[in-house]
DNA sequence: GCCGTTTTCGGCCCGACTGTTTTCAGTCG
């Protein structure tokens, strides 16, 4: 079996969480961490780079012993230090840790003091009111861990971008009706754009902080209140998603909302430079000698740090600060750069509305051209076109356009890419049409090598103009299906063909990683709605924020440009 | 275990809340 980064990243995990519970020093086990997430975010696979005897102690946060271990796990598949660590502590622990409420100490207690290694164990003694008895431990902690417990074992919960915001505005809507607030945001994963948030951050500012947590604990939703300060509250919604409320003074609200919009990661580099120009920041601003210099809003931080502002969605430590420091950030795109969409269904399959109808909608969002691209006859369960019918809407299409003012409907097609890499739809067709989308909707548990074959065989297709959800995964549904992400992007700059940004909020597809690996490579991204009504439209938003998240600019983006340069693009892959 | 414009040793981000303490440890974000 080939070793992935996440292997890797598993290892050096797993590594760190033992030595946590063997109370090692916080220092090393924080150098495992980041290791971890670095080898989680590297571009490249950590094996290749082992193969062609690169200088792993270059990479970030690795030096001579990590690199040690990472050839060690590519040539092994094994780490013989992880192997010493597991056998002095059982290897149910670390899962323990994973519960909220239990940290290395109380986990080290439990597994000392009453000899508990799983979650069942645990359980037991929790309703045997055996933890009670524990220094440190009382019948509340007892309770909390009990039900922290139940909640554990049932589901582990993220919830998807698009289902937050709904919660998120709602909850925001409720809490300005306190007059006491003056300004509100939503900070945390949520302003980063995350295509998942784990939980939300609200930051408040406000007169009465005190009123505001009492604001706060009255909503309808709130199904627990875990916690609640003066300052501060964790709530948790009838949903399970849990909510951080923080009210800080207006003169913090900059350095409070760059604190909890995070990442962590990102957090702590600009601490670190902070604190080498004899600097503290927290999240009340920017100190110098116990003097607060800069903080009310978070153009005043960064520049405190000597950097510019940078965009929430970069904010990963992913070389954002190095960029920001030599003047290189990307002008990232935005939702008004969008010219068209190039992505969306009708009634004739699994649509739900008429081309007219679509074509209106777009128009209506001030765009220029927008793609009709129905499913071909393979995907029967979306009434997919077969020949005659494709060149039926053809026709129809040509007709519809000589009516309309303002808005151009170009002809395309998400034809089924078959397990050969061929197309379910005759050539002939496919040259009549202004694009074509190649899509995999079937066989996704086909090998890595015989995926990527079947979709650069595709790709090769003389009418093949875009890859469509490039990996095919479904956010807490479906996996990615096993594909060499590296070589598509490749074949797609050797083509001259585009990858999608499919903004359906379950897809968000391509990932925010291979859209910087398609940039570096000067394959330009399409970000597409994939609408099958006409609000669909509105999910660009989602795509947006990936594609940011991505390091993307407009000039990155393919449907930013006009319709005579979008012709001229899509007719270099004819 | 990593790292370097206080560089090869001695640092490593920082504060709020809870529970079990009688002054603070543990956990979380």
């Amino acid at each position: 079996m080939p070793v992935h980064n996440a292997d890797i990243a598993a290892i050096f995990e797993e590594i760190a969480d033992l030595l946590e519970i063997e109370n090692e020093n916080p220092f090393r086990i924080r150098a495992y961490r980041n290791a971890a997430r670095n080898m989680l975010e590297l571009g490249s696979e950590a094996r290749d780079l082992v193969e062609q005897g690169e200088d792993l102690t270059q990479l970030p946060g690795i030096g001579k012993d990590l690199a040690a271990k990472i050839i060690e796990i590519v040539q092994t598949g094994r780490c013989q230090s992880l192997e010493k660590l597991r056998g002095k502590t059982p290897a149910g622990l670390p899962e323990l840790l994973r519960i909220p409420g239990l940290g290395p100490k109380r986990v080290s207690a439990l597994y000392h003091e009453l000899d508990i290694r799983t979650v069942e164990q645990l359980m037991r003694a929790a309703e045997d009111h055996r933890l009670r008895q524990l220094a440190g431990f009382g019948a509340k902690t007892e309770a909390h861990i009990l039900e922290a417990l139940k909640a554990h074992v049932t589901e582990d919960h993220r919830l998807k971008l698009a289902v937050a915001a709904q919660y998120a505005n709602a909850l925001v809507e409720y809490l300005k009706q306190n007059q006491a607030i003056k300004d509100i945001v939503v900070a945390g994963s949520f302003r980063r754009c995350k295509e998942t948030v784990g939980d939300l951050d609200i930051l408040v500012t406000a007169g009465e902080p005190a009123a505001v947590m009492d604001h706060l604990v009255d909503y309808d939703e709130i199904a627990d209140v875990v916690s609640k300060g003066t300052t501060r509250a964790t709530v948790v919604l009838r949903n399970r998603l849990q909510v951080d409320v923080r009210v800080v003074k207006p003169q913090c609200f900059g350095a409070a909302l760059h604190y909890f919009t995070g990442s962590r990661a990102h957090n702590i580099e600009i601490r670190r430079r902070a604190q080498k120009r004899g600097l503290k920041i927290n999240e009340y601003g920017v100190f110098k000698n116990g003097k607060q210099i800069a903080g009310k809003d978070e153009n005043e931080v960064f520049k405190s740090v000597g950097l510019p502002w940078i965009p929430p969605e970069l904010r990963e430590n992913r070389g954002e600060i190095e960029a920001a420091e030599k003047g290189t950030l990307p002008k990232l795109v935005e939702l008004k750069d969008i010219r068209g969409d190039l992505h969306a269904h009708t009634k004739a399959t699994d649509g739900h509305n008429t081309i007219e109808q679509m074509a209106e909608a777009a128009k209506q969002r001030g765009w220029e051209y927008m793609a009709i691209t129905e499913h071909s006859k393979r995907l029967t369960v979306a009434h997919g076109l077969d020949k005659k019918r494709q060149l039926k809407q053809i026709e129809q299409i040509s007709q519809i356009n000589a009516t309309l003012d303002g808005i151009t409907v170009l002809k395309g097609i998400e034809v089924d890419i078959l397990e050969d890499g061929s197309l379910d739809m005759p050539d002939d067709v496919l040259a009549q049409l202004d694009l074509v989308i190649g899509a995999v909707h079937s066989k996704f548990n086909l090998s890595r090598g015989k995926q990527t074959e079947r979709i650069l065989r595709a790709m090769d297709q003389p009418h093949f103009t875009m890859l469509a959800h490039p990996t095919g995964r479904l956010l807490e549904k479906r996996e990615p299906y096993d594909v060499d992400m590296a070589r598509v992007i490749h074949q797609a700059q050797q083509r001259g063909c585009f990858l999608e940004l499919n903004c359906h909020p379950e897809r968000l597809d391509l990932l925010d990683t291979y859209c910087q690996m398609a940039k570096e490579q000067g394959v330009l991204v399409s970000i597409n709605s994939d609408a099958h009504t006409t609000a669909d439209f509105d999910n660009l938003r989602y795509g947006i924020g990936q594609a940011r998240r991505g390091w993307l600019e407009a000039k990155d983006v393919l449907n930013t440009r006009s319709l005579a340069q979008l012709r001229r693009l899509l007719k270099r892959t004819m």
